[in-house]
DNA sequence: CGTAGAGATTGTAGTTACTAGAGGGTCGAG
DNA sequence: CTCGACCCTCTAGTAACTACAATCTCTACG
C-alpha cells in the first residue's frame, strides 16, 4: 500500500494533475490501478516514467519523441543508436531554430533602431512591416 | 475592375488562400466585395495589409500583436510609442528564448556526447533523462 | 454521526495559427 | 457544351496541454 494519488504524483514532478491524466489518455502513461474509490493508484515506477517523460519534454523533445524514446528505453538489449539519433535530431533541430531566432532578433533590432518617436504616419516600424520584402525562411 | 481573386493574393504574398479565408475569419482582413459568382475581389490595399501581415508573422510576431499593429498603423496621427512598446516586447520574448534554447542545446550536448553507443542497457542518454533534475525553466 | 472542504472522477471545449478535406458552384478555353 | 482549374462554405484535424462543469470520495472536526 505505499501507492499515491495523483495529486502527490503531481506534486513530485511539477506537473498538473490533468496532464497527467492526458498522457494517459494518450497512451504514454499506463493506466495505474483503482483504488476502491476508483482513485488512480501510483507507484514508484509511475513516478520513474513520468520524470522521465516530462525531463524530456522539458529538453524539449516532442511527445512522439519522448514515445520513441520510452520505447527504447523499455528495450534494454538493444543497440543506443536509435536514442541517438533521436536525440542528434532534435539537437539539430533547437540549432536550426536558434539560427533562425537570431536572425530575427538583429532584423527586429534594426527596424526598433530606426524609430523616432513620431507619430505614426512617419514610424519607421510599421513602414518596414509594410514593405514587400518577405525574405522569410520558414518561421514559426 | 482592376480586382483580383483569391488565388492570386494568395500567389502575390506566398500565402495559401485557406489562410487568407481564415485572416477574414477572425477579423484581421476585412471582408471584401464579392464579384456575381461570389468570389471574394481583392484591391491593392488588400494586398498591402496582408503583406503587413505576413511580414509581422514572419517577423514572429503573434496573431494578437499584428491585430494590435494594424490598428495603430491605421491611426496616423498617433505617437509610436506604443509600436515601439510592441516592438520591444516582442524583441525580448525573441532574446529570452535563445537564452533558453542555447541552455537546451548544451543539455543536449552534454547527454549525447556521454554515449558510448553500446545497449540501452548501458545509454547514458537514457540514463540522464531518467534523472530526477527538473531543473526545468518555463519552456517553450 | 454529520458535514465541510480538499481533492478525486469523467467528459467536453478552449487555446494558437493554421491546414486539409468534403461537397458543391463558377469561369474560361476549346 | 463540357472540362479542368479555380472558387465557395463548413467542419474537423494538428500539438500539448489547460480549464471547466458536474459529480464523487476521503478525512478531519465538532
Amino acid at each position: 500500500m505505499d501507492s499515491f494519488t495523483i495529486g502527490k504524483l503531481a506534486a513530485a514532478t511539477e506537473t498538473k494533475a490533468e496532464t497527467i491524466r492526458y498522457y494517459e489518455r494518450i497512451g504514454l502513461l499506463a493506466p495505474p490501478e483503482r483504488t476502491g474509490g476508483n482513485y488512480r493508484a501510483y507507484f514508484p515506477s509511475h513516478l520513474a516514467r513520468l520524470r522521465f517523460i516530462r525531463r524530456s519534454r522539458a529538453l524539449g523533445f516532442s511527445l512522439d519523441q519522448v514515445r520513441a524514446l520510452l520505447r527504447l528505453s523499455d528495450d534494454r538489449a538493444c543497440s543506443c543508436g536509435e536514442v541517438d539519433r533521436i536525440a542528434n535530431t532534435h539537437l539539430k533541430e533547437v540549432e536550426d531554430k536558434i539560427a533562425d531566432l537570431k536572425k530575427l532578433q538583429s532584423e527586429l533590432q534594426d527596424i526598433i533602431g530606426q524609430c523616432r518617436r513620431g507619430t505614426i504616419a512617419d514610424c519607421r516600424i510599421i513602414e518596414a512591416l509594410g514593405t514587400a520584402s518577405l525574405r522569410g525562411q520558414s518561421r514559426r
